[in-house]
DNA sequence: CTGAAAGCGCTAACAG
DNA sequence: CTGTTAGCGCTTTCAG
């Protein structure tokens, strides 16, 4: 059995409030007894009870995560980061995974965690932010990559507009015409997708190209599969083949290079490739790809910035005084093998 | 704030202890009681307090994953798949990286979370198994992948003698003679390097063939880098150049497929590449992997099978009565492109 | 079938 | 500077 603060004290020959004061430093103690009381800290391995403590105190220490999948390369970076954001501020992390669907989403919000986390970060697919907000109740929360029109909760993300018009623009700016968009999600309620869709056209407008439906191909989900299946579709459609696809995801990008390379389209010669994330794959794949990389250690950072605001606030939870705030974090074009001009060719390492 | 047993109680005049029991069904109620109280407990929209059920059982609910680090891909797809058992086992799952170092493994078992968790799940790197339970003290522990000769927990692992024989003698099999191995790490207390060494020696001896040492390059970590990096110094060390490798990890292998193109060396003509994790990168690499893949749903099972055993029974601490269980979870070999024999080249989708 | 009350381990208000 | 004690919300023993 675990010794509990009276046991402690029994043996220090003190009573609990000085043994507590000792614990957590939060009173002054002559330094005759913070000595013996140490000692019989030591002696029975004293740990303090994070039930009790939370009980008392009304937080947890713990925040829930509650993205579609633990395993994807992008959710996996960006949950090593908040989990070590987190430590910084004494936080435990609890992960949990909707795979984007509506019903988990729901589920993990009201049910099984909302009343033990002190707050919630989320990256929502199926829900839009005011059901989100109403699922939370008053748990603090915060949304990542999600449009949310009516502002009711804290948001983190880049900004998706302007990174998918950079990553269009690159392309064509290294001469391509046919571009085409992979990874547009019409029956998400997550506006990334249509955001980065917007990006795109508004970019090939600018550059004077007319957007060409057949060139938009939507995909189930954002994974490689999916990715290689779009490529496929695209390419089987018959018309002039595309001469560059911009992905929405470096997943996507990666499925689709694996068709390009099974159809014998060269990359980048034939076909230039950009992705969205800047996963590890991308920087060793072949060929290396180029991608949009959000700066992932700053999302992470300043979700629990905001969590942190309001948990330690009076007023702070969601329908507390604190109003929502709107985040953008930097992101930056990173070129690599896959969409440089057909100069090179493809071998050769990456700079 | 958050309505309570006692609000619902006063609500539905009657007592707390009649409001409990409908919460929980722990005994009969009255058919008329319970329709007034869980009306009352629907109006108030009563949520159980975590802390006070946790403080009162003794028990959290709660169970921590203690592993490198979550984005890796292997351990971010063995993540996914404990968080998801444990959801069928109504526990939560904290989720901390080490990075393999042994002050974070140390401190992660005893200091932060041991006193909050019902159990652990750690793939450990840096320290030893007998360490390991040392630090856990009572708190019931599952070792991944781990080798632990006196036998003081619980062990979730595949054979890797046998898995590293079988990827070795694959490669034999298909006419390879100079087969290096990337990978050992001598640092390391986990054995799990070390094991695959011995299947890999022993495949080749059974086969006629003397280990080399100049083939056997040990590594810093399991990364691509590290990969890539131990095969630029294999190629640059002369003498005659490997024809097969075989790499201790799927992302040592992604690594020097990336060096072996970048040299102009074809895979798998002039060398063939096997892996081992079967992470999902390698399914849509260029070419894509041979690996040996082990059964991670099974090993998510197991590991939380043996903590149930544990949490659940009288004397299960790991300091109790019930004998430590070392579990083998079975693995295949899944032969892609990077070692088929040279005869179709690289072209072409794998079946 | 239901009520009263003890107590899990901790913190903090109140005394001394 | 230190002891005493109430009470966080819940489960459960003991009565009725």
């Amino acid at each position: 059995m675990r010794s509990s603060l009276k046991d402690v004290a029994a043996r220090a020959g003190v009573s609990v409030r000085t043994v507590s004061n000792v614990v957590n430093g939060s009173a002054s103690v002559s330094e005759k007894t913070r000595v013996r009381v140490q000692q019989a800290l030591d002696e029975l391995g004293y740990r303090p009870n994070l039930a009790a403590r939370s009980l008392r105190a009304g937080r947890t220490g713990l925040i829930g995560l509650v993205i579609p999948e633990i395993h994807s390369p992008y959710f996996g970076e960006l949950a090593g980061l908040l989990v070590e954001a987190a430590q910084r501020r004494s936080w435990t992390v609890i992960i949990d995974q909707t795979h984007g669907r509506a019903d988990e989403e729901r589920r993990l919000l009201k049910g099984t965690h909302a009343p033990i986390v002190d707050g919630l970060i989320i990256s929502p697919w199926a829900l839009d932010a005011s059901e989100l907000s109403k699922e939370a109740g008053s748990t603090p929360m915060v949304l990542l990559g999600e449009r949310d029109p009516r502002q009711v909760a804290d948001h983190v993300a880049v900004d998706n507009v302007l990174a998918a018009d950079e990553a269009t623009r690159h392309l064509v700016e290294t001469g391509r015409r046919r571009i085409a968009a992979i990874g547009p999600q019409p029956e998400l309620r997550n506006g990334t997708a249509e955001q980065r869709l917007t990006g795109y056209r508004q970019a090939l407008r600018r550059a004077g190209l007319t957007p060409d439906p057949v060139l938009e191909v939507p995909v189930p989900t954002l994974h490689r599969t999916a990715g290689a299946r779009a490529m496929e579709e695209l390419l089987d459609r018959g018309g002039p083949a595309p001469d560059a696809v911009f992905a929405f995801s470096d997943e996507l990008a990666l499925g689709i290079m694996r068709t390009a390379r099974d159809r014998g389209v060269r990359v980048p010669e034939d076909l230039a490739v950009v992705g969205f994330d800047d996963i590890e794959d991308g920087r060793f794949s072949n060929p290396s790809l180029t991608t949009v990389s959000p700066d992932k250690a700053q999302i992470a950072e300043r979700a629990l910035q905001c969590l942190a605001d309001r948990v330690y606030s009076p007023g702070g939870g969601l329908k507390g005084t604190v109003p929502p705030q709107r985040i953008t974090v930097p992101h930056r074009l990173v070129v690599r093998e896959s969409s440089r001009p057909a100069e090179g060719g493809s071998r050769g390492a990456g700079s």
